[in-house]
DNA sequence: TCTGAAACGTTACCAGA
DNA sequence: TCTGGTAACGTTTCAGA
């Protein structure tokens, strides 16, 4: 469960380069190629490590329109209903249920304003939706992965 | 600009599997390794692919506390002075400037209970925030990468 | 697109704490 | 027993033709 020095440091280059190398791991931790896959697959083993991704950049394909999406819910609605529906949407990256007056909070990428708009009001015909409040980004300040301290 | 079938297709893979050879990529699209290498490093200098990442579950290593802290501040503070504050704190992993009441929006981990309230009135402590409201995730329903479909 | 050398991933086996 | 190192081998990367 918890993860030691090594561990950490592991994560902290593969935060930086997902591709690195176990021999550059290994230089940065002091550690073998061997060494450092095999704590990796520990990493996986345990699902410290979800896995890996490629971090993609919306603004520089066009997608520049980024929102945040309370969505109130007019009957009790299961967190799986909210997920079910949620993942339909290509545009919807993140849902989650909350606390506060809202029930549920998406985070939603579109191309432009017209295509959010688009996407919005088709989450409000969603018929467990009774109302939506949306948060527009405006700038993008920070945007970095969860790191293990 | 804008990404042929080929390209997304590509980055759709290296979604799923951020470390997945070039070989494999190419059996996936039909093109052979050099040539989904040609088109990776095109998409690296273009900054569509902003790099490659590890996606590290908090609540694997303990981390099971996670909130979006909106940010009202007292006067016209600049977006750089946030993200220069913002960036001080390694619970904080995005932050944005947006529309609505709040000037700005903090995505934030921490470890439990405690330490998110001893992060919050740090945050609030700071000579620009006039006060703050806390969203509390209670469930992560989703949580992908923005896809370039 | 093809090819060959260098680098890398992966497994097996061994040593020390 | 657990963790790491070394060696060996097949695969991948990558540059040059």
């Amino acid at each position: 469960m918890t993860l030691d020095d090594i561990d950490s440091r592991i994560i902290r280059v593969l935060t930086t380069d997902g591709r690195a190398s176990y021999g550059t791991i290994g230089a940065e931790v002091n550690l073998s190629a061997p060494a450092v896959k095999r704590r990796v697959d520990r990493l996986r083993a345990r699902g410290v490590i979800a896995g890996f991704t490629v971090r993609v950049d919306p603004g520089a394909t066009g997608w520049d329109t980024e929102a945040y999406v309370e969505l109130f819910c007019n009957r009790r609605t299961s967190g799986e209903e909210i997920l079910r529906r949620a993942q339909t949407y290509p545009e919807v990256v993140e849902a989650f249920t909350v606390t506060g007056d809202a029930d549920a909070l998406l985070h939603v990428f579109a191309s432009d304003m017209h295509h959010f708009e688009r996407v919005l009001s088709e989450i409000s015909a969603e018929p467990f939706v009774a109302r939506t409040r949306s948060v527009l980004v405006l700038s993008p300040l920070l945007r970095r992965e969860f790191l293990t301290m």
